[in-house]
DNA sequence: TGAATTGTGGCACTGAGTGCTATAGAATAG
DNA sequence: CTATTCTATAGCACTCAGTGCCACAATTCA
């Protein structure tokens, strides 16, 4: 329940300063720096760490690839090291690593 | 409220899912014909698409790149039609447009 | 038994994504 | 008013992520 209520009063903050913002009560700069400083950190992963994270998820590689929208056979790669993971597919795994699969169903 | 219900009723159904599969109910061929069907669908987005799901956000190029973890650069190309996003992008794309940017918080 | 799934492995290819720079207009600060 | 910052577009070169294909062995299920 806690990571729930988390989530949901970051929503609302962000709705309250989207309002200040369409207000014209801060600006775009403040709002850049706000939402930088909201963002989840998304630091490289290993591929014992990707492994990890799918397994903790009980899905194959197949399921765990369909949920990030990539080929299985890239997820191997990722496990095995031969590929790293960057940009867009980081940022997904570091949301599935922080709130689980169900976040990108 | 709505949204916000659906998304917790679908957790909760998962981790049902789950916990049968754990106890040998179900096998993982259902669980991937179950988690196949429950995936938002991913389609391919048009650049005005794209700008003006970032424009329904509130937010900058700048913001929304740092959200998707890409460069601002791309997220210019993406509107412009330079590149189209692909894989774990349109992944990230799909589950803005259909919950908001708060999901990638 | 036969059929399907899972994971590894390899190979070639395309283009997504990066990084840099420059530009111009708009907004903000001082 | 001026100086600075943010905004978005634009171009260019480059790397390697991601795709698609195949084959293989081990496992699981009918």
């Amino acid at each position: 329940m806690s990571r729930k209520y988390r989530s949901d009063a970051m929503a609302a903050i962000h709705e309250m300063m989207e309002d200040l913002h369409d207000g014209g009560v801060i600006d775009k700069k403040t709002m850049r720096r706000f939402d930088h400083a909201c963002l989840t950190p998304v630091r490289p992963l290993k591929p014992k760490e990707i492994k990890a994270i799918r397994e903790r998820e009980h899905v194959s590689q197949s399921v765990f690839a369909n949920y990030l929208n990539v080929t299985s056979s890239l997820v191997s790669k990722w496990e095995r090291g031969e590929k790293r993971p960057s940009g867009p597919s980081l940022k997904l795994l570091s949301l599935v690593e922080k709130n689980g699969l169900a976040v990108v169903s």
